[in-house]
DNA sequence: TGGGGTTAT
DNA sequence: ATAACCC
């Protein structure tokens, strides 16, 4: 149902969604069968649906591959599988495998630490994101196929809004097949399931859903994954990590409290990162209880209303927030971190370098930036504060030549770039910069303008006379300058 | 700590 | 342009 009205989420959006009892009473299996049916409103929101009270029925699918640049090495050099393997960048094991987690490396453990609690590991540079990349967007896309509302979170996760999915479902179990009734993998905390409560009924159909998508995922593309399934992004996410690796969870609403009260500091709260765990510490906030407690209007006067009333939802394992399909991406860029470049000519090849793998990978997406951004960080005792950017538009001139391999676009954006980068380093002082990134953004896809074409001047028209099947058009009113 | 990404201000 | 968040 593709509805027109957005603001409705109070009351008196009278659909009504009651399953029929009959079946559900025959459904049975080894799930129990308790009490009445509820009934749940729909209404639209942001082109997804949400209930119309306040408790959310959504089902959210939440998608975590295992290690996953481990897993594509171990794609890319089998002989590595059933070894410690641990996939470096500089100086760090960035992930590894779990033959190499058991051994006791950890995630952003240095090489030497790592090298010293397991001499035996093997380690894979992996600075070149290419086929980490690549593969990322192969998993998103399967994703796609089981709903278009996809959202990425790294390259490695991806959440999906599986609520119409399930509805459709929902409504084909009707006549026959009731053994299809039985969750797939793990339920939290062992909570029973309530096939005759239609949210219980939803988030089953959610987890048999995450299942496909798992199995589709090994299938096409070899890789394993965690899932989890719950009603909203906040707690589907905690909730995939509750079995490692390669299983799935489902979350029942009843235990949600749970959930959140496992965790044992508020800094694990997706949502709360480290700058506002640092303000909450100061105000003597530690755990979910406390931020659940603390009064509202000094959290507000604190964070800004924003922030305090977000996180304070998040608390209480509320998260309104929409899956937002991540599309095409919005930026590309490439960085180098080193220990030291101290001149302009060192640097000019580092952003040279940058640049050309770019180009590349701008010029196979198709779409032209029309922002080149450069990114420095310069050397200095605190770690956290320290990146400078400028940013420009890209001269059309210098856009059109992208993607016709034929001209030279290294030349002019080099210039570009040497402009900002002395627009921030003043090259006559001595400098030290530890890290350089180009970032093209503002993507355009191309000269879509029918302009030219006799598409431009025509327009869909359904209202003619025949129904031969044949498209129909009428003539637009056009301006014809510029 | 790496080499990426996103949105809000 | 920066600051916050995510992996």
């Amino acid at each position: 149902p593709e509805e027109e009205e957005d603001e409705d989420e109070e009351e008196e959006d009278e659909e009504e969604d009651a399953m029929d009892p009959q079946l559900l009473g025959a459904a049975g299996g080894s799930l129990r069968v308790t009490g009445p049916l509820e009934a749940v409103r729909l209404a639209p929101f942001h082109g997804q649906v949400v209930p119309a009270g306040s408790s959310s029925y959504r089902v959210i699918v939440h998608v975590d591959l295992d290690c996953f640049y481990a897993q594509v090495e171990m794609i890319s050099h089998p002989e590595l599988k059933g070894k410690p393997l641990g996939v470096q960048q500089k100086y760090l094991v960035v992930t590894c495998n779990y033959e190499a987690r058991k051994l006791g490396v950890k995630k952003l453990m240095s090489v030497r630490d790592a090298k010293e609690k397991c001499p035996q590991l093997v380690l894979v540079n992996g600075e070149d994101l290419t086929r980490y990349r690549e593969m990322s967007y192969k998993v998103t896309e399967l994703l796609e196929e089981f709903s278009p509302v996809v959202e990425r979170l790294g390259f490695d996760e991806n959440f999906v809004d599986v609520t119409q999915m399930v509805e459709k479902r929902l409504h084909q179990l009707q006549s026959d097949d009731y053994s299809v009734l039985t969750v797939s993998g793990h339920v939290y905390n062992n909570q029973s399931v309530n096939l005759n409560d239609v949210l219980h009924l939803r988030l089953l159909i959610g987890s048999q859903i995450a299942a496909e998508m798992r199995e589709a995922i090994f299938n096409q593309l070899g890789l394993t994954g965690c899932a989890g399934v719950a009603s909203n992004k906040l707690l589907s996410k905690l909730v995939s990590g509750t079995f490692k690796p390669n299983q799935q969870t489902v979350l029942m609403p009843e235990s949600s409290q749970d959930l959140i009260g496992s965790l044992d500091h508020i800094k694990q709260m997706p949502g709360i990162g480290y700058k506002t765990t640092q303000r909450l510490e100061s105000l003597g906030i530690n755990s979910v209880h406390d931020l659940q407690t603390f009064s509202p209007e000094i959290l507000e006067k604190e964070l800004g209303i924003s922030v305090a009333q977000r996180i304070q939802k998040l608390s209480f394992g509320e998260d309104n927030s929409p899956v937002t399909p991540s599309g095409p991406p919005q930026s590309f860029s490439e960085e180098d971190s080193f220990k030291k470049c101290s001149s302009e000519v060192e640097a000019k090849k580092k952003i040279e370098e940058l640049l050309a793998s770019l180009l590349n990978r701008v010029c196979k997406d198709g779409r032209k930036p029309h922002t080149i951004r450069l990114i420095i960080r310069r050397f200095s005792s605190d770690r956290h504060v320290n990146r400078e950017s400028r940013q420009c538009p890209i001269p059309s001139h210098v856009i059109q030549k992208l993607g016709t391999g034929n001209y030279d676009v290294m030349t002019p954006m080099v210039d570009i770039i040497m402009k900002l980068f002395r627009n921030m380093v003043n090259v006559k002082m001595p400098f030290h910069l530890t890290l350089l990134s180009v970032c093209f953004s503002n993507l355009k896809s191309l000269p879509t303008s029918k302009k030219g074409s006799i598409e431009f001047y025509l327009t869909p028209s359904s209202s003619t006379t025949s129904h031969s099947g044949k498209r129909t058009y009428k003539l637009k009113d056009t301006h014809m300058e510029e």
